[in-house]
Formats: structure tokens, C-alpha cells, sequence
RNA sequence: GCCCCCAUCGUCUAGAGGCCUAGGACACCGCCCUUUCAAGGCGGCGACAGGGAUUCGAAUUCCCUUGGGGGUACCA
């Protein structure tokens, strides 16, 4: 099977164009899952030199608006991932919103109700007979009753009684034959054979009693009138093919391939829900997610390039994306490799793109911190450069670095590092001896003044090290302290220390 | 219920009948380095869901069971 469908893929790109779109309905943010969609279309369009269309399935009139429209674009392009066509790029296959292809979707409806294709049916848009069954209602999810409508018998209908319901005031929606004897074979890219028997496919709507095209109708539709060559899509369009596959039958058209990509589970493997944390992607943005990290694990999720490699550039992805490595079981959405990875693309950004970033989050907080310029920033990214998972945790275990203020020391850090007198009275040395030595303020010189002193006073400088450490940053972790020290400069330092034996001294004598 | 899909370490995966004593990565656990945290180095833990069948030989092929997921709309 895998066989086969290896060679029916090498046909179809070698002898057609590449074409494939991805098909989102704005009715919320782009979710990671969209997003993977949309990368595996883009990696197969750019891999083959293909054409990448993007066309917005916007047809659900109560839940679309216009704003995720906006807000998909703006995913998309963070993400970096550019489209050939559609709405805002035009192209020959226009238009591409879905609900300005109205026409042609009523056009094509007709085609196919005067072959006999299709039927009207009056039986009425509400769903009949929803009441659960007793097994139903006891379902805890309270979500699986099953509308049950009674077999519909408007496919024998007379001219005589159909003209009676008109007239009667009920408008019809288009139901397509099928025969229930037959079956539905999906000749899957990644699946391979899969068939369906039609008697469980049953007749089914293709255009609504308000004239509206439903989605399996007007995607065959739309892809067709865009020359798509290949649908690749999430997993859960798997049992619409058949149905497709059949409109695609009755107008006598050749059928693009279709690959259904396996979907992403959260850890509870279910299907990704927004109790999942962050599962859109503006959501990674705004946690300090890098595009680039985001791109690379995404595409690892359901795919392989068949080594051990885990760290691919753009191009790379590009050069080595088959359908072949596209793995058939859903994938779990892992944070924790998410984070290494971002952390590993954290590592090599340019400090000048690093600061930039940093800069553009630091900017977003509220209020915005007094030491945001760029060069303060650059020096500080570089030192939690190597430590931090995002930017947001730059910006969050940074914080000490972006304020001119005081810090609050951490009831942890106090209690680990300056619960005694000894260290206490180490604090004030260190603080004296920077007071007094270090002229530039630089790392080496407070570097030389602390281990004078821990020399001096034969401690060890870790003594010294760990209280000042808490004065400054107000936590019992940091970069070199030398450094932290250094970029915080001579009067915040000073004046943080001086804080927290004040503070300290008054808690001692209460 | 019915239809369909899927099944290798906790997670992402490599694996196309002998190359498998099953490889890599994340996570986890040690040790080294050290100024705390990272980073880095070294090492460790850890999987072919179960049962049949085919074969000289099966993670790999077939069947069944079990488990998980998706679909079952006049949503997309």
C-alpha cells in the first residue's frame, strides 16, 4: 500500500504543477495545529517550486470575523511563511474568499441538480429528533448526543409535491445521491488505500435551504477551480474525502492527491484545546517564543527527515520535505522540547537581533522599564543569552537589570544567603571595597577588588559573592556576578546593597 | 452505536525481513567543571501493546484482541 501510493505521488509531481493551499476558517486565532498545516503546504510547495495558495474559508457567517482574518495574516508572516495567491496577494484563481465565490458555488450546485446528481430536500434546517437516548444522556462529556434525523425520503419526492412544499413556503437544500451499495476508495498519500463503504456516508447536503454551499461542496469547488494538485490537511478531514471524492465523481473531474497529515495531541492526547496553555500562535509570540524555534519544532511534529538531525534551517526543511517522511500517528505537543529548542535558536541569535527583540517585549510591559536602551540591553541579553528559554524569561529573570530602582530581595534568596550576621557583615565588606576600589566599575576590577578582600580576610569569594548577589538581583541565581555588577554600575549597586542592610539591619533588631 | 485511522523509550522519532545487543533528540538521574544558575563534558535510566500466523529468520508482512484518536451537522 505504502508502495503504491510512493508511486502515485512520484507521478502526480512529476508530471503537473505543484499546487496546494492552505484553507483556514477565520474563526479564531491561528492555532499551532493550523500553523503545522500550513508549513508542511508551504515546505511541499517550495520543495517542489510549487504554488502555494492561501484561500480563506470564511463561509460561516456566525462564527467568522474579520479580525482573525487580519490576525491569521499576521501569524503566517511571523512565522514566516509567505503565499503565492490569495485575498492580499491576488493571482488568476480569484477571488480567493470563500464567501465572494458564492456564485460559482449556486453555479456549480445547479450543474449538478440538472444531471440528477443531486435532490431537493424540504425536510427543514433543524436537526430532528435530537433527544438523547438514555446511554447518551448519561455520557459525562454531555456532548455525544447524536441528532438522529429520520431517513429522508425527499430523493422520491413527485414534481407535484415538491411544488406543494414551495409553495408552501419551505425552500430546499441540495442532497447528493449515493448509492449505498458502493464503496469509496481514498487513495492517501500518507494512509495509502483507505475505503468506505458509501451506505454509511448516506445523502449528504451540499448546499444549505438559505443557498449556502457547505463545506465539503465548496471545497471541491474551490479546489478545483484553483487547479489544486495535492490537499494536504489535518487528519480529521480524513472521513470528508469520501464525500468529496464523490462531488468530484458526479462533475467528472479529476480528483487532486490528498495526504492527511496526523493531528496534534495535547499530553492528555486529546485533541489541543485552549486548557492546553498556549495554543495559538500569537500566544508563543507574546510569551518570547522565536519564530524560527517555533517553525523548526512544528515541523518536526508528524514529520522526519529520516537521521538524527533535530536542528534544520529553512533551507534544509525545504530541501529534504517529502510526504514520504510525514509519519502517520498523531504527534504529542511537547513544551519541554519546544523550550530546548527555542533555547538552542536563543543561543545563536545576533546580539543585535536579540536586543531587538528583547527591546520590542520590554516595550510591552506596563509599565515600561526605565533601562531599555539599547545599549544597556545588548549587554544584558548577552549574558542571559545562554540561560533563559524565551525572551519572555529574559525580560521576566532580567528584570532587575531594566530598573534603575530598588529590587525586592526574594524571602529564598534571604534565607539561603543572608540569614546570618556573618554573612551580614561580609555584605558590608564587599560593599565598602567596592566603594572604594574599582574605578571603571568594569567586571575584571570588581572581579580583582572581591577576591582581594576574600583573600585579605581569607574567606572564600563565594562568602562575599552570594550576599551581594542577593543585594543586586535580589535572587539567589544570576549570570557572573562580576558582570551583573558591571552592567548595573557602581550606584545601583551600591545603592541595592546599602538597601538591603538597612532593610536587613532593621529586621534583625525588631 | 456505526464508519475510519493509528500503535517503537515518559515525549518527538529512526527503522522498508537478517546491518537491532533497537539508533538519535527532549525530559529525568549521576559525576566533572564552577561563584549561584545556565552552558559544556562524561555516564546512566528507558520502548518494539498482547496473542496467533507466514518465514531458516519479524519492530518490520498478515489476522485477531486491547488501547488511543478522528468522524458521524442544512460547522469548517
Amino acid at each position: 500500500m505504502r508502495q503504491t501510493s510512493r508511486s502515485l505521488s512520484r507521478d502526480l509531481v512529476g508530471t503537473s504543477a505543484v499546487r496546494v493551499r492552505f484553507a483556514p476558517s477565520p474563526t479564531g486565532f491561528l492555532h499551532v495545529g493550523g500553523a503545522r498545516t500550513a508549513l508542511f503546504n508551504w515546505l511541499f510547495a517550495r520543495h517542489n517550486g510549487g504554488t502555494l495558495v492561501l484561500r480563506v474559508e470564511d463561509t460561516d457567517a456566525a462564527r467568522y470575523s474579520d479580525e482573525y482574518v487580519d490576525a491569521i495574516y499576521r501569524a503566517l508572516r511571523w512565522l514566516d511563511i509567505d503565499w503565492d495567491e490569495g485575498p492580499d496577494a491576488g493571482g488568476q484563481f480569484g477571488p480567493y474568499r470563500q464567501r465572494e465565490r458564492a456564485q460559482l458555488h449556486r453555479d456549480a450546485a445547479a450543474q449538478l441538480l440538472a444531471r440528477g446528481a443531486v435532490y431537493e430536500c424540504f425536510c427543514g434546517p433543524e436537526p430532528v429528533e435530537s433527544k438523547p437516548s438514555e446511554a447518551e444522556e448519561a455520557s459525562d462529556d454531555g456532548l455525544s448526543s447524536r441528532a438522529v434525523r429520520p431517513q429522508c425520503t425527499c430523493a422520491t419526492l413527485s414534481a407535484q409535491q415538491k411544488d406543494a412544499r414551495r409553495a408552501a413556503g419551505v425552500a430546499p437544500a441540495l442532497r447528493m445521491r449515493v448509492d449505498p451499495a458502493r464503496a469509496v476508495v481514498v487513495d492517501d498519500l500518507v494512509r495509502g488505500r483507505v475505503e468506505f463503504p458509501a451506505g454509511t456516508i448516506g445523502d449528504f447536503v451540499i448546499v444549505k435551504s438559505d443557498g449556502g454551499a457547505l463545506y465539503n461542496f465548496a471545497a471541491v469547488i474551490d479546489d478545483h477551480a484553483m487547479q489544486i494538485s495535492h490537499v494536504i490537511r489535518g487528519d480529521e478531514h480524513l472521513a470528508n474525502t469520501p464525500k468529496q471524492l464523490l462531488i468530484y465523481e458526479a462533475f467528472g473531474w479529476q480528483p487532486p492527491a490528498f495526504a492527511h497529515i496526523p493531528i496534534i495531541l495535547n499530553e492528555a492526547r486529546r485533541k489541543l484545546s485552549k486548557r492546553d496553555g498556549a495554543t495559538f500562535v500569537n500566544e508563543y509570540k507574546a510569551l518570547g517564543y522565536l519564530p524560527e524555534a517555533l517553525v523548526n519544532f512544528l515541523t518536526l511534529l508528524g514529520w522526519s527527515p529520516g537521521g538524527n538531525q533535530e536542528l534544520l534551517s529553512r533551507e534544509e526543511m525545504i530541501a529534504r520535505f517529502t510526504i514520504e517522511g510525514v509519519v502517520k500517528h498523531p504527534a504529542i505537543f511537547d513544551h519541554a522540547k519546544l523550550s530546548w529548542m527555542n533555547k538552542e535558536y536563543l543561543k545563536v541569535l545576533p546580539l543585535d537581533e536579540l536586543t531587538a527583540r528583547t527591546i520590542e517585549l520590554l516595550q510591552r510591559r506596563s509599565p515600561v522599564p526605565d533601562r531599555i536602551d539599547p545599549p544597556h540591553v545588548a549587554r544584558v541579553v548577552q549574558l542571559l543569552q545562554e540561560r533563559a528559554y524565551t525572551l519572555g524569561e529574559i525580560v521576566d529573570q532580567g528584570a532587575y537589570f531594566f530598573t534603575s530602582g530598588p529590587v525586592e530581595p526574594a524571602p529564598d534568596a534571604i534565607a539561603k544567603y543572608c540569614a546570618t550576621t556573618e554573612s551580614m557583615q561580609r555584605l558590608r565588606e564587599v560593599r565598602d571595597a567596592l566603594a572604594a576600589e574599582p574605578r571603571d566599575f568594569n567586571a575584571s576590577e570588581i572581579e580583582a577588588a572581591i577576591r582581594g578582600l576574600a583573600e585579605r580576610t581569607g574567606n572564600k569569594a563565594a562568602a562575599f559573592i552570594h550576599p551581594l548577589r542577593v543585594a543586586i538581583t535580589g535572587q539567589a541565581v544570576s549570570p557572573g556576578i562580576f558582570e551583573v555588577a558591571s552592567i548595573l554600575g557602581k550606584d545601583v549597586t551600591l545603592a541595592r546593597t546599602d538597601a538591603l542592610l538597612d532593610g536587613l539591619a532593621h529586621t534583625v533588631a525588631k
